[in-house]
DNA sequence: CAATTAGTTGACTATATACTCATATAGTCT
DNA sequence: AGACTATATGAGTATATAGTCAACTAATTG
């Protein structure tokens, strides 16, 4: 049986990659089709779709179907959060590298 | 030159395994050595090391030595938000899930 | 300095991942 | 129905990852 431990791997997993990562981040003001997604972060139709079909499975993404488009969402608040943190410790990083840097 | 999408892809990339996951969890109470580590999380040694090592490349943990130990920490308190919030989203998804069967 | 203890690393294997190109599916419009 | 558009998928390749066993380094103690 999948273990609590993998559920939070598989989600962690979801957004650790930096196409996915763009993918996101383009995302955040709300939903888009793979149309506009896949041109706006620079890769293949076929890639694009492949990440967020990803995403949906382990539960990052949200999908609803329009005509012949199929828009993705983030699917809640806390994804971003998480990333957010993320984006913090970063530039908290770099900044400890920089006041090392002035040390010398 | 790396972006700043590629260092977040690394400290997610750093929380999104099993193995590292536990380690997280049982480093949550403060700084632990090798040797409490790896039995703890039921790892082989270098296996753990190698997993040590990993995070601590990519600044989620930090490392002081003491005569033969070596003792590994959660590098800041962020580290733990992001891994606490990605706990909740599974909890939701859980209770999501346990909603859509009742409502069959 | 030999023996012991704690941790890291090299070499290897098995599996997973990201990506690409070509093809398939599904909905829309005439 | 046939052409068109949006998305997904099969098959292949190249690279990354997790794990194991054995060998290695470094600090400690007798």
């Amino acid at each position: 049986m999948k273990e609590l431990v993998d559920f939070r791997a598989d989600i962690l997993k979801a957004l650790a990659q930096p196409t996915r990562l763009k993918i996101i981040d383009f995302l955040r003001d709300g939903e888009r089709c793979v149309c506009e997604i896949f041109p706006a972060i620079g890769e293949e139709q076929s890639n694009t779709s492949r990440h967020l079909n990803m995403m949906l499975a382990a539960g990052v993404l949200s999908r609803r179907k329009d005509g012949l488009k199929i828009y993705y969402a983030i699917k809640s608040p806390e994804i971003l959060e998480v990333v957010d943190t993320v984006t913090l410790i970063v530039k908290q990083e770099a900044a400890g590298r920089h006041e090392l840097l002035k040390a010398v």
